[in-house]
DNA sequence: CCGTGATCTGCAATCGGTTGCAAGGGGCGA
DNA sequence: TCGCCCCTTGCAACCGATTGCAGATCACGG
């Protein structure tokens, strides 16, 4: 009875409205919000839908209704956990809204061209760039082939009309600058992401004008090469080779638990010998092994507002581009010395 | 010039045959391989096609085709930072070989029907699920469906005939018992993921057997909640409130880490204290804070091989289901104590 | 019993491509 | 130059759905 699950091949419009004895129009009426169909023809319809074991073809349909609710989600950053969490609240929230996530994995940038090229193949109703390491111009590419964009974790340009929703992360690195200044830390040095990531550019460019304010100058930089445990090992171990420290603000949370981590496997004491302050406030920085000091960035909020964004740009094509910036505020855990008495 | 790129509407394989004066079919041809076109009608074809920036439209031609080259991966377990190298993996691989990633997020099991009525309805040419934490029937369901179905980290099944490639769980926990009688452990207990897991399972019994064979019995068997940090360090501490023992096997790194920071805040050693191993070997099982000896489940080799058997599965169904499973080996790192002189 | 308006229904065109089939055209050998 | 065959090409039907439009149906009041 249930060709579908017998499983010859899919059931379609026609064979359920030849079933029921109307016409493949009452069938897809049947099927389509607010259609005006009698109650007659909708029970007959189901029934013979139910029995063949009906499924619409979303695809087909999109063919005419010019919607697929497929939302390209791309981002290049696997080995950073905090997407972990990031992709669990992205697709769960587009899931809640009925769309569905098509995801690319961009970690190779020479793909970025070819991803772009598919996503439009495929006709998505809008992407999700989550990044803050890709070029700038990349999210402004998709917009300029007006496709709903928005840019997560991005910054805000000038040069661009795009969509983003992101954090203030000028003002984290003002926080940051804060903090070791009260503590009376000195000698501070940055360990950056990758030196073209705005998040980077802009975390450093608010530590580095606040330490300014307070007659200090940074004393090293070093931006690691990815977001990435790694990364933040070595360059940490670089940073200390050169000349010692009293602080390190990383611009990463994953940087920090590998810098934290060569702490450790040279015998420095944290917050004793060198503090540290993270970026993010991932699941991971109040872990008992690390419990760091950290610049919290408001994760959920940010993805909530990312998808609501989408939603509108999709329904609303000729919406003005938006930015949408979220305070961080800092969370203090075991990482930086405790204020002097 | 570009309209697409102007942006008014998508450019069609009609418009393209106007503006090279050829037919639609002499169009079509040219995008698609293997068909036969006259080198002078492609280069026209090629022209009016750059010219007005066109792409074809792939969800139209699967219309025909029969082939979306969407796959569906569906996960539940976004708290398990392993699965951020799993994502890794299974996107650049399926990538690679053309083919789509549309991710499922089942975190919440009621929409796990739902989730497999969509994936049908948006015609994905197969589904991957990556989980050992679905229940059995899961995956038959959709194979049921006629369906291409790999089921990555499941267990091969008597009763449902479903392609499965995973890790030999149950060996996974011989070698964690060979290893802690070898070690002079005693007193052992056991803290696995949630009870319903098949890798959770397999692995309790190969690691009971095992240490029945040597005369011992395991003093506590608990299982977290999930697969996740938090579950990890709370069932720790359940298990060390009920009886204390010198050395507890996990289930999964993720727990084992969970675990040993359950340990690090109430002052107990690892592995002078109590000793600890883990199951995965991910990344953070060697990062200096952990330095967790561990099975090593070869993570890559499963999804290279799920994204190939996924492969030929869709591009010849009638293919009896088939199971490949894989070796763990044992990576002692320092969270058990050395072999005695 | 009939006219009227509102509600349903089916026809047929359309969405953007693919493909079997038969006709057109060119190249080649005789 | 003619004829044959093969490589190209276009026609038209089809994939699985949606939708504007016009005609059919129905209930209802007069």
């Amino acid at each position: 009875m249930d060709r579908a699950i017998r499983g010859d091949t899919r059931v379609t419009l026609r064979e359920v409205a030849e079933a029921a004895g109307v016409s493949r129009s009452a069938v897809s009426r049947t099927f389509t919000e607010g259609a005006c169909v009698s109650a007659r023809t909708r029970k007959k319809v189901e029934k013979a839908a139910r029995e063949l074991g009906y499924r619409p073809n979303v695809l087909a349909r999109s063919l005419t209704t010019k919607r697929t609710a497929l939302i390209g989600l791309i981002s290049n950053n696997f080995q950073n956990p905090a997407f972990m969490e990031i992709f669990d609240l992205f697709t769960a929230g587009l899931q809640n809204r009925g769309l569905r996530p098509l995801l690319v994995n961009l970690s190779d940038d020479r793909q970025a061209e070819a991803s772009l090229e598919m996503l439009m193949q495929y006709s998505v109703d809008g992407v999700i760039v989550a990044s803050s390491t890709l070029p700038e111009g990349f999210s402004a590419t998709l917009a300029e082939a007006r496709l709903p964009v928005v840019h997560a974790f991005g910054k805000p340009s000038t040069s661009f009309d795009v969509n983003v929703v992101g954090a203030d992360n000028l003002h984290g690195g003002e926080l940051a600058a804060d903090l070791l200044v009260e503590r009376g830390y000195r000698s501070i040095a940055f360990l950056g992401g990758p030196k073209t990531a705005s998040s980077t550019k802009d975390r450093l460019q608010g530590f580095k004008r606040r330490l300014r304010q307070a007659g200090l100058k940074i004393a090293q930089t070093l931006f690691a090469e990815t977001y990435g445990y790694d990364a933040g090992r070595k360059t940490m171990a670089a940073l200390l080779d050169r000349a010692s420290v009293e602080a390190v603000f990383c611009g990463d949370d994953i940087l920090c638990v590998g810098a934290r981590d060569t702490c450790r496997a040279r015998g420095l004491a944290v917050p004793g010998d060198i503090g540290l302050i993270g970026f993010n406030d991932i699941a991971m920085a109040g872990w008992e092994g690390y419990r760091l000091t950290t610049v919290r960035q408001p994760i959920h909020d940010i993805i909530v507002s990312a998808v609501e964004l989408i939603v509108s740009q999709v329904e609303e094509p000729g919406r003005a581009a938006e930015a949408r910036i979220f305070p961080c505020r800092m969370v203090e855990r075991d990482t930086i010395r405790p204020h002097a008495e």
